[in-house]
DNA sequence: GTGAAAGCGCTAACAT
DNA sequence: ATGTTAGCGCTTTCAC
């Protein structure tokens, strides 16, 4: 059997107690004993029990993640970057994909609090674009983190994201100035967020710069609701080798993702239209597939690596730091990120 | 406060160890009160704590996954289908990425083992081509499962992998029925297991069918050792381009990896070679790399999917049959995945 | 077949 | 500042 409290308590000569606090409380016990005990601790080698101080409702090292898709290359960044940053600070997460499936996400939650996890990561939960968001109205036993998601904190919750919007504009923007017409939008058919907010976006970049519906017009991909699979990029390739063959075909497009992105690329190389001196794409995520792509696509980064890694700090902050005031929302912003298509 | 045993015991007008043996070990207790007990557990929404249990050494429906990078497309379609069947038979895993640090791999098992983690899945570990891989000679307390490792398993621990001979076989076996002459192998330079294998097969083919040097050779990317990180696309593809541009450049070759054979791809685009009438690439591992990419790449699968689905079920089995002699090795076969460039 | 009670290893309230 | 001790909620002997 392994070495328990007890025996690290006789070894230095204290009560359980005093090494009970050596771990937990260090100010609580004189610099002489604390040494003693921590020597103790190291010479036996003791780690304290795991069920033993989950019983007690100390901290479990372990938080719980809720990714939509963690086959997803999107969620794959960010979960690896928060599974980095708490590993090495001896925090462990569970993993668990809940897809569309709002029970699931439900179940999952309910087993993480079960466990005592010491917080909730979500990354753009199956609730998010519901009326009722789950973690919206209830107050959990742990933070919640929600990464990516346009809802108000409330409570013991954060929110994390990234917003899309600067680099958005910043494409918009580019067109203008170089006068990149017509510029198209092209999107699923699903009325995500993320899809919504560059349909608001066009809207407001036409109504300020005067540009005509035939210069910037929004094409939704026919026949598809999930666009966030990989054979969206063969059905947009299909697609969009249509739309390249009318005669008012665009000179520079927005995609609603990376795979879409891929499509279009192809589609313009089967016809002989050459990227980006002819029809400049970009895309939006910045995941592998567009640094891998060729050419390399030009696309609105949104530093999901950097987003995984604030989520996990502000984890670590919150626990560290109990008592500091903490701001609940955490954005950065997304830029473009000029590669060879734009 | 939830619900306790002890609220169970009450509703059904038993004790709290009837109740224990009703989740844990249901024949022992008669089917008249057993199924009061049920009723009392459902009724009252009791769901046992989890810490209490594990300080009983139950189940603690956790299993530790390490994967060398959780981040790479390969690893993440075996933990997400591993993920997929345990979490809804209720088993949460936990997730590590060690990368190549054996100290990680050691650190982290340890870690798991103190969680009582019900198994713990190894994704080729670091230390799998190392001398002293980390998970032979020991004994665990749990089973350990290890997913595409080349060793023997022993004792309480189990192999699932795919076998890569036939697959790469089968290209070579293609190669010759088409005459698909200069033949070449292309891989990176460090000495890894899958590397290896290709080679000592390349040796064994050209012996078998009196192939010579010339019309199969081996090339290694140069100044490179990491060739699965994304970069290893460009760097690939600036070499073959040399390596196309010779009298005797190759008819068909065969990439290390699916990073690599995009390189290929970009270089032969370039240099206006027709892909595969001029030029024959075969990729291996199939991830969404090799499917999103134009043309479509012709890849030698490696059922990672599968794999994963095979590596949790059979966790489920040694948990749910733990008397039943199970396999301690399970191997399937690769394939060439037929697409666009071969 | 079922119940009573003794732990599992730790934390925290209370004493000293 | 440190020790004593009563739980935390469950499983598991040991009686009956």
């Amino acid at each position: 059997m392994s070495i328990k409290i007890r025996d690290v308590a006789k070894l230095a000569g204290v009560s359980t107690a005093t090494v009970s606090r050596v771990i937990n409380d260090p100010e609580k016990v004189r610099s002489g004993t604390r040494q003693r005990v921590e020597s103790a601790i190291s010479k036996s080698n003791y780690k304290p029990n795991y069920f033993a101080r989950g019983l007690n409702n100390g901290f479990t090292d372990s938080v719980g993640i809720l990714a939509a898709y963690a086959i997803n290359p999107y969620f794959t960044e960010i979960v690896n970057a928060i599974e980095q940053v708490l590993s090495r600070n001896g925090v462990y997460i569970y993993l668990c994909s809940c897809e569309t499936n709002t029970e699931l996400e439900k179940r999952y939650t309910e087993d993480f609090l079960e466990r005592n996890t010491d917080a909730i990561i979500a990354i753009e939960s199956p609730s998010m674009n519901t009326v009722d968001n789950y973690f919206l109205n209830k107050q959990f036993k742990c933070p919640i983190i929600l990464v990516n998601q346009h809802i108000e904190p409330f409570g013991d919750n954060y929110v994390v994201r990234c917003d899309q919007e600067p680099g958005v504009w910043e494409m918009f923007e580019q067109v203008r100035s170089r006068n990149l017409f017509p510029f198209c939008l092209f999107l699923g058919k699903d009325a995500s967020y993320s899809f919504l907010l560059k349909e608001a976006l066009l809207k407001k970049w036409k109504k300020k710069y005067h540009v005509s519906d035939k210069d910037a017009q929004i094409i939704h991909l026919e026949k598809m609701r999930d666009t966030s699979g990989e054979d969206a990029v063969w059905h947009t390739h299909d697609y969009f080798k249509k739309v390249l063959a009318t005669p008012a075909r665009p000179r520079a497009v927005l995609a609603g993702n990376e795979l879409m992105a891929l499509g279009i690329l192809v589609a313009a190389r089967e016809l002989g239209i050459a990227v980006p001196e002819e029809l400049a794409v970009v895309g939006i995520d910045n995941t592998l597939l567009s640094r891998t792509c060729s050419p390399p696509l030009t696309t609105i980064d949104l530093h999901m690596k950097d987003i995984g890694q604030m989520a996990a700090n502000l984890y670590m902050d919150i626990r560290k730091n109990p008592d500091k005031k903490q701001e609940k929302v955490h954005i950065i912003p997304s830029n473009l990120s000029y590669r060879k298509t734009f």
